[in-house]
DNA sequence: TAGGCAGCTTTG
DNA sequence: AAAGCTGCCTAG
């Protein structure tokens, strides 16, 4: 027999199956790690496939690697689709479906030794008194760990004891518990009559999707949780995904109060070791319930009922590197796979979502009203430039100032917004126009105020911060827009008293400080919590009543079909922050174009009717839900190569437009950052129509496959977040 | 003519 | 991705 197998390097170029001959007394399934022979080296693969015959010489397979099998037959189904779907590599999905400890081979079972007494051992000739102390310790505690019992007693008497057999040692497995201090929360509640309908509309549907519109405060957790239940019942297993990792702690908290340690964690903020423990545990279904980011859209679950997509319409669910796929679709086809259920919940669906959902492809179950009836926030609208006129130039309008004061005054805390969609702080020469760039992306690099540095967002980078120009040599340096550090700043120069909390990209780079920081803040350890969009995410902050948008409007002015929704659902999240708990929420935003559709809408809860506003523009400027935006990008280490192998996609792509009347524009051009980690980067934007998508996608991929790709890469994708 | 190296092919 | 192979340039 034959088996075929995809090397565990990734590469174009090793991009198809590799054939090995299976010995007589091996035992080589389908989803199995192989170590074989390749050239002169010995490397790692995954068979894909068993056949009978081979057109080439084979060479046998050295070794199985596990004792289980890494990938179901739903993993390799997932993987023909996820291939065709958005043109990946095969290694590039494997990899996804498995613990990256696993493919370096590193990460053990964790042991540990274990100390306990023999039974009907004679005591009595003990005399040393460090001796019988452990004994009588042990008597107690009946089992200790061996190092906890070093550390009380010291090594010697310890030692002295297993040598005359009255303790006995032992290697146990122990568990690795990510978040293990995350308590679990329960609490009794009986539905409101919106859940009980959603419930109804989820379980009654004969769609495969179900659209949970639902605004904030109205209660779609408590809905997940009633469903996964019943699909539990039926003896299926569900994915809970949440958009980002911070978010993780408190829903994993509300999880393990419903389903004990049935649930499991996964995301890229664990530890190798941790995230191989949980991911065994799914595997082998100790595990019924996966809670996580957008890659535990791949947890190894078998017999999955239910997929719940929280958020929906958050970016993070599009993964923008690597292996660029968007979980829906993922989610979509597995519970296609597995004849289940998925459900979308958001409080401001995407257009797209929303437009499926109206036309009938998704089921829609709708929950306008807050579970307990104290209303929504109450929204004030600040004309900033009325500020100015009146001779205020700081950053915060007299009404946030006073509304700030009332809230420190009550007892209560406040959280500021800075919306820093796509924006940087950077540094720019005032006399020549000079600013600082990274060496390998071409990106303006970020100053860092804590370290003093100037940090590539791309690349991570840093160089020390210049006080002069190296351009023209003027002093003249001056910093780009505001970032949360000056917010803090100014903030406490009008309350010196007052203690500010941030929470930005910075805080997210450390480990758990985010975890941290909103820890604390919930601790009522400061009164004001200042951050970028991530603060908008779902925290729940009983103490906070007043929320303000400090410079709403820096998302309306780039140069993105998106940004109006984008900046619509931040100004609607960032409400649904104000007031949780019985206490009144107030929301100030500050903007200097006050009657913007965008504000009009948000500020009055009206998703509807912004809805219908946005697809209207996106009908009349034909961009997506009514055409997609498919993006071909190559990039490579030499500039020349990059442009003349674009080149040649980019007149092949031309040939096929003439042809095709689906492909309706087609540009070509360098992408906007240039050069990132030293590969240069070049693009093509096309529309297509919505009619026969799928045909024309594949005519796309089919055509670059045809090229001979040599050693660049490049990469399709639809409808992207952004075109950096 | 050996050595270096850039670019291409092969690896099952 | 890494090793190997080929053809070309160059110092001597």
């Amino acid at each position: 027999m034959i088996a075929r197998v995809i090397i565990d390097k990734s590469s174009t170029q090793l991009d198809r199956p590799f054939d090995y001959s299976i010995p007589q007394d091996m035992l080589v399934e389908k989803g199995d790690r192989v170590k074989v022979p390749f050239g002169k080296m010995t490397l790692d693969g995954f068979v894909i496939d068993i056949v009978d015959s081979s057109e080439f010489e084979t060479k046998p397979i050295l070794q199985v690697i596990d004792e289980y099998k890494c990938f179901s037959k739903e993993t390799l189904d997932m993987m023909e689709f996820m291939r065709k779907r958005f043109f990946l590599k095969y290694v590039d999905i494997l990899r996804l479906f498995i613990p990256s400890a696993l493919r370096k081979g590193k990460v053990k079972d964790l042991e540990r030794y274990y100390v306990t007494l023999n039974e009907n051992q004679d005591t009595s000739s003990i005399k040393a008194q460090k001796q019988l102390e452990v004994i009588e310790f042990l008597k107690e505690e009946q089992e200790k760990p061996l190092s906890e019992l070093t550390f009380l007693f010291g090594a010697y008497p310890i030692n002295a004891l297993i040598k005359k057999s009255i303790l006995k040692r032992e290697l146990k497995k122990i568990d690795r518990v990510p978040l293990k201090d995350v308590k679990s929360q329960k609490k009794e509640v009986s539905l409101t009559d919106d859940q009980k309908k959603a419930l109804e509309t989820i379980f009654s549907t004969d769609k495969d999707t179900i659209l949970l519109h639902g605004v904030t405060g109205s209660g779609k957790t408590q809905v997940y949780i009633e469903a996964i239940n019943r699909v539990l019942n039926e003896g299926k297993n569900a994915i809970m995904l949440v958009p980002e990792i911070s978010l993780t702690p408190q829903t994993l908290k509300i999880f393990r109060g419903a389903f004990g340690d049935k649930v499991a964690l996964l995301h890229s903020g664990l530890s190798d070791g941790e995230r191989y423990d949980e991911w065994k545990k799914l595997l082998f279904n100790e595990a019924k319930i996966v809670v996580g980011a957008r890659s535990a859209i791949f947890a190894p679950l078998q017999n999955v009922g239910l997929i719940v997509v929280d958020e929906e319409h958050d970016s993070s669910y599009s993964s923008e590197t690597n292996p660029r796929y968007k979980v829906i679709d993922i989610a979509r086809f597995r519970a296609k796979y597995n004849n289940a259920k998925v459900i979308l919940g958001s409080a401001t669906p995407s257009i797209e979502t929303y437009r499926l959902a109206k036309n009938g492809v998704y089921a829609l179950a709708k929950m306008p009203k807050r579970i307990t009836d104290k209303g929504m926030p109450t929204f004030t609208i600040v004309d900033m430039k009325q500020e100015i006129v009146r001779g205020n130039t700081s950053m915060f309008s007299r009404r946030l100032q006073d509304e700030l004061k009332e809230t420190f005054d009550r007892g209560e805390q406040a959280m500021l917004l800075i919306n820093r969609l796509g924006y940087s702080s950077f540094v720019r020469c005032q006399k020549c126009g000079y600013v600082p760039k990274c060496n390998s992306c071409d990106v303006a690099l970020t100053y860092h105020k804590g370290e003093n540095k100037l940090v590539c967002h791309y690349c991570g980078s840093k160089i020390n911060m210049i006080h002069t120009c190296p351009e023209c040599g003027s002093d003249k340096l001056k910093f780009g827009k505001i970032g949360t550090e000056s917010v803090v700043e100014e903030l406490n120069k009008i309350f010196p008293d007052i203690k500010a909390l941030k929470l930005d990209s910075d805080t997210k780079a450390q480990k758990d400080g985010t975890v941290e920081v909103l820890r604390d803040f919930a601790d009522k350890k400061a009164q004001v919590l200042v951050g970028t969009q991530m603060i908008a995410k779902g925290h729940d902050f009983a103490n906070v009543t007043l929320v303000g948008l400090v410079d709403a409007d820096l998302g309306l002015y780039q140069q993105d079909f998106r940004s109006n929704e984008r900046t619509f659902q931040l100004v609607t999240q960032m409400a649904g922050r104000a007031g949780r708990a019985d206490k009144k929420g107030r929301v100030i935003l500050q903007t200097y174009s006050p009657t913007n559709y965008v504000y009009k809408f948000a500020t009055s809860y009206n998703y509807e009717d912004f809805y219908k506003k946005e697809v209207n523009i996106r009908e009349t400027t034909q961009f997506p839900p009514f055409v997609s935006i498919i993006r071909v990008l190559v990039s490579h280490q030499k500039r020349e190569k990059a442009r003349d192998f674009a080149r040649e996609v980019y007149k092949k792509l031309r040939d096929e437009s003439h042809k095709n009347e689906h492909i309706r524009t087609l540009a070509g051009m360098e992408a906007p950052i240039n050069r990132i980690k030293d590969n240069f980067r070049f693009q093509m934007v096309m529309r297509i129509d919505k009619e026969d998508e799928l045909d024309t996608l594949s005519k796309i991929y089919e055509i670059i496959d045809s090229l001979d790709k040599k050693d660049l890469s490049i990469f399709v994708e639809q409808d992207p977040q952004s075109l950096m």
